[in-house]
DNA sequence: TTGAAAGCGATACCAG
DNA sequence: CTGGTATCGCTTTCAA
């Protein structure tokens, strides 16, 4: 009696024929008589054999594994582009790592070193909120490793990228505050190093200046994170006769400012505007329902995968590509135009 | 010039010595003079190398690497329960591969199969809503592969579990609402054939029973899934004069489900007291902030890795174990008692 | 203290 | 049509 999973030598001693036949035999090459073909496939079927995934790997230096360095999975966005990696990846047979950074830096250089033997045929990454040294990023492209950034992409490496365009997003928002008659507006946002952030605040600035109207530097504040919490404490540091309407650029961050206007008798969308950002299911369900910015997470996941993919497996070698995903703003409540 | 990473035979070849050697003194095994195996390190270090891994794993057969098999990613319970496997694989060098099943059987089915062929050393899951047939479960136990349930387990197969006390949790709701004064309580879950949904209800039950309370029939509601919308749509069809209270299995039906209840001039808690299940972070930020159960996925989890390396790693063979996380009630403002 | 060789499981080339 | 053998990268006896 032998222990462990059934291989393919089990299979050729117990028909006495060569490993080698056997091998040709389930790959169903019209090489190996049709007979011995059926006989083999049966008794593989029967004794449930299943080709050893590693040897595979061995052999074709090809391990069907992705993997993605993403700051945190509990975040419904992160989550999104989870599921579109996934089902881009699962469709091409391919599996996936997920490897979250936890937005350490120390963390982000963990995983990607553990990443670097082999393991894995390319990864996709998301930088997280405090890396400013890419010296692990470029140690994937230095191996050859295909590298695909989403989202927070690092702006000294070469490679694939699929972002959307905050800097046109935030002049969305902008645009439709400046709709809605605001003429004071104001702005909460993530870390001020974070280009996701610049860039959505400087469309912001720059559409407002465009229609004659330049923010003070003191209605502009910046947190460490992008959660409620930080969101109801700093919204404490406006003062609410200087501002008729808020970007945040997080819906957490919104609604947590949203509840300290509310606590000072502020009225939403009456007195302030508020617009987030990302479209999480919260925004839908929280009242008032939040004005945000719908950031297709799934569709990022699916098409950075994609272009994963197709750098591993592609034969030649193609130019870099930046693909800039569309936003959408989704009117509702909390900027009086749930019907816009 | 050579292409691909550096292998032992590369530093073997520039330093003339056996591959052997090199191995070794990789290894700091004390056999190999001190001298050669600082020389070995050094140019080790100097190209780079990296122990090929899928080498590694078709030697020792094992991959270090964990499987999860999970409803969703986005969804925070589960989200949590990743970062608690995470947490602990990591810290013992397990990598971890995520497959969702969308609650779908055939999915669920196929990603077990997909692992099946010695990717990984052991699995985790929590069966979808939908599966019925274990079969697949099975095929995993039959192959030695370990395995560990979580959350929604399969009774028919013997093997560690991790749950929290779903009875018990409903029980606990119960004399919340019974200490709040509800005479009329109702219930709202998801999928009646899910155990957890069950326990859940027959606790509740049988609690206000003991309290010489019935709750009729008609009190009593499930729906497909356990969303907003769906609660939102299956609150209609309570009879508004026949309830005081209510408990929904998720936080998201409880927050659908006061969000009819609202629109029908019902007033949380005065005329209605409602209770979620999951205590996810919306149920905090959400006005009335929801009394829900506290599910700890991080622990859930965390214990589930622990079970499962142990298992994977173990010598002898231990017995199966059901261990059972503790819940808690957190009273907020929507029975009226954020205070208690 | 070091090297040669076997072997993990599967594939593919070269003979026959 | 089938079998033997080398190979993928690494570890680990066994010999020297």
């Amino acid at each position: 009696m032998k222990k462990g999973p059934v291989t393919i030598k089990d299979l050729a001693a117990e028909l006495n024929i060569s490993p080698s036949t056997v091998s040709r035999a389930l790959a169903n090459n019209p090489l190996v008589k049709l007979s011995t073909r059926r006989e083999v496939q049966r008794l593989a079927k029967e004794q449930n054999y299943q080709p050893n995934f590693t040897a595979l790997s061995l052999k074709s230096s090809k391990t069907k594994t992705l993997g993605i360095i993403i700051p945190d999975i509990v975040h419904e966005f992160f989550g999104l582009v989870i599921r579109g990696i996934e089902d881009f990846a699962y469709n091409k047979g391919y599996n996936v790592i997920i490897c979250s950074t936890h937005e350490m830096y120390q963390r982000e250089v963990m995983v990607t070193k553990a990443l670097l033997n082999g393991r894995v045929d390319g990864i996709m990454a998301c930088i997280s909120k405090e890396s400013q040294n890419y010296d692990h990023f470029k140690e994937i492209v230095s191996r050859n490793i295909p590298l695909v950034f989403f989202d927070c992409i690092c702006e000294e490496i070469d490679s694939h990228r699929v972002i959307i365009d905050d800097f046109h997003a935030g002049g969305e928002v902008a645009k439709h505050l400046i709709k809605t008659g605001s003429k004071k507006p104001a702005f909460l946002g993530g870390p001020k190093n974070l280009s996701i952030i610049k860039d959505r605040l400087a469309g912001f600035k720059s559409t407002f200046e465009s229609a004659g109207i330049v923010i003070p530097d003191s209605n502009v504040i910046h947190c460490d994170s992008g959660n409620f919490e930080d969101g109801r404490e700093a919204a404490r540091n406006f003062k609410l006769d200087e501002l008729d309407s808020l970007f945040a650029t997080t819906d957490m961050l919104a609604i947590g400012a949203i509840k300290t206007f509310k606590e000072s008798g502020v009225r939403i969308p009456d007195d302030v505007s508020v617009i987030g950002f990302s479209n999480w299911s919260v925004s839908e369900i929280y009242e008032p329902a939040l004005t945000t910015v719908n950031q297709p997470g799934y569709e990022m996941g699916f098409k950075s995968a994609e272009l994963l993919i197709q750098q591993i497996e592609g034969d030649e070698v193609k130019p870099f590509e930046t693909h800039i995903l569309p936003t959408s703003l989704e009117a509702r409540e909390s900027t009086g135009s749930s019907d816009s």
